[in-house]
DNA sequence: CTGTTTTTCGGTAACGTTCTCGGTGATTTT
DNA sequence: AAAATCACCGAGAACGTTACCGAAAAACAG
């Protein structure tokens, strides 16, 4: 039955005190060369595996990073999570995953629940706008540093990294007037998370500064799979008047109206221009292809987990706020050729 | 800095003794209802959370499972596990995700390095096949129970999950057969790998019982991404006689052939067939939408996990060897109209 | 009432490691 | 030669929790 070498057999096994081996087995200060020699020597000969239990219990850190995500099985958060990984892997933290299937009940029975004396820290892309994020002001409070990423959250005081929502969206709907669409829609997020409101935002100040109609109708609101872009879609067929361009909020529901437009032989970039964000690669493989702003996901990994480290080790850091560029990738979809 | 109430604060408030508090908060037997009720107030009271190292220290078992991936970004991994974490959070178990990126050497150098005093499981789909499985043995040999899925490790006598590769390559083949292609070729995986290896015998063995010709020059070699499948296609289209279907060893190659195939003006399933391997949900978003065999993915992450479980919480568990079948989805791109 | 069982609780060791504090000798300094 | 310094090592407490054992108090049996 598991049964590790610990640093008590090396001790017994050479005659020598616990402290010496714990001594020899990290810095080489305070030790004879030739006892710490025998020591590792030893303890690869009995093949220990020091216990991090342990050295958890006494130094209170267990290089352990959690992470919490909506969801896993998506192009952006899976860049996201090996960005992440990235910086981690090279600092020697673990990653512990938590998925919430963009379920903000099962987020808050996660957090509560969290072995936080497990975690040395906590990066979170919030699952949706709770009605409270008290549960994240909890784990801060007891001392857990916590940095938010792409879905932050508002209310607390802490390190957040994010895509430049507002600019993107401003930019791809910018595009498709400059392309001569003028009568664009969006197919929205769920209200109430922030970037989706910024992408509202974006797209909104882009129309009014350059004159275009705002109307109600052309926005609809719905979640964010293919399913729901083709729903949105027919929802916005029924309007008395049809727009001529869609800004969707994502990818997946830009793909999803495609689709939708695909079955009523409207003819994608030519009679109604359709633009995404993310740039997921299936925007390169559909047909015809769909144009974009490309959210920098390995970046924003890299750069939450950086923070996340700072966190940890500054005594006190003050937290930062980054926002990275997205870029527009312009394909076939928005093209009138 | 982080300071959390422990068992003692608890107890001295209340005036017992340690030993009540800690059987007061799990089990109530040996403890009276009106002490039990009180150490239960005092503990919500002081946001009591139990120190996860402590517990995994007395008990050696810390409720944490590792998982060990090729890669993250990718529909068939993010789905299986998905299927695992459904299973594990239940259980009450929080999981640990490595990926090696198909790293061999950093897979090795992951599992060396892995704070097995941290797990009490491993649930790994190999890398590649490694010239030894040294290192997954060692594993074993310390008593953390390990199961392999999806891509299964021979040598090692443990539990594993996989698809049917054999069975369903071999009817992909044949539904190419029975469409009317009769020059078949095979864009397959890198050699070595056992589920390649399966998939490409279940290619063979359909072609020998139909009595169709096996060409060597027809079955291509190379990694597993889009571009790959691009360059196969490439590649198969220098030879002398041009096949008239395909068989990708996944979709993600099949998308690549079709794209490839788009840019020569073939028309894909009338001149040439192709069928892919996962069901990744692009099959259906792709046009034309590609046939596939569709794998398990999700029951094998779930399965996976319930007999790591297994293993751990019986303490003499037989290795079991479970293989799920695939299901044949016939879409555009092998439809001869 | 006495003796026995049950209920409820406390003391203490243990898990594997680090850390602080001394304590040897040996070596150097004055 | 005494004093100070140095290199190396060990004892023991501590981290937060559980497990084992026994004791006091309460309940019960005769």
């Amino acid at each position: 039955m598991r049964r590790f070498a610990t640093i008590k057999d090396i001790a017994s096994a050479l005659n020598i005190s616990v402290s010496t081996v714990s001594r020899a087995l990290r810095d080489t200060y305070d030790v004879n060369a030739s006892t710490r020699q025998a020591v590792l020597q030893k303890a690869t000969e009995l093949n220990y595996r020091p216990n991090f239990n342990a050295i958890g219990l006494v130094h209170n850190r267990t290089h352990n990073l959690g992470i919490l995500l909506p969801e896993i099985t998506n192009y952006y958060f899976s860049t996201l999570f090996t960005g992440i990984q990235e910086v981690a892997y090279k600092a020697g933290y673990n990653l512990t995953l938590f998925v919430t299937g963009n379920d903000a009940e099962r987020e808050v029975d996660i957090v509560r629940n969290l072995s936080l004396s497990g975690l040395d820290g906590l990066l979170v892309s919030v699952s949706s706008q709770a009605d409270s994020d008290q549960h994240f002001q909890e784990v801060i409070d007891n001392g857990v540093p916590v940095v938010f990423f792409d879905r932050v959250s508002e209310n607390i005081h802490t390190s957040k990294v994010m895509q430049d929502d507002y600019n993107g969206a401003f930019e791809a709907t910018v595009h498709l007037i400059k392309n001569g669409y003028g009568k664009i829609a969006h197919i929205a997020g769920p209200e109430g998370l922030t970037f989706t409101q910024a992408r509202l935002n974006g797209y909104l100040d882009a129309l009014r500064k350059h004159k275009l109609p705002v109307k109600p109708s052309w926005i609809v609101h719905s979640g964010f799979t293919q399913q729901h872009g083709e729903q949105d879609l027919e929802q916005l067929w029924e309007r008395r008047e049809k727009p001529d361009a869609i800004f969707a909020v994502n990818d997946r529901k830009a793909i999803g109206a495609i689709l939708a437009l695909k079955r009523k032989n409207i003819r994608i970039g030519k009679d109604v221009g359709v633009i995404g964000f993310t740039n997921d690669p299936v925007a390169a493989i559909v047909s015809p292809s769909l144009s974009t702003v490309a959210e920098p996901a390995f970046e924003i990994g890299k750069l939450s987990c950086e923070l996340l480290l700072k966190h940890i080790h500054k005594k006190r850091f003050e937290p930062e706020q980054v926002t990275l560029p997205g870029k527009l990738i312009v394909r076939e979809s928005s093209s009138r050729l």
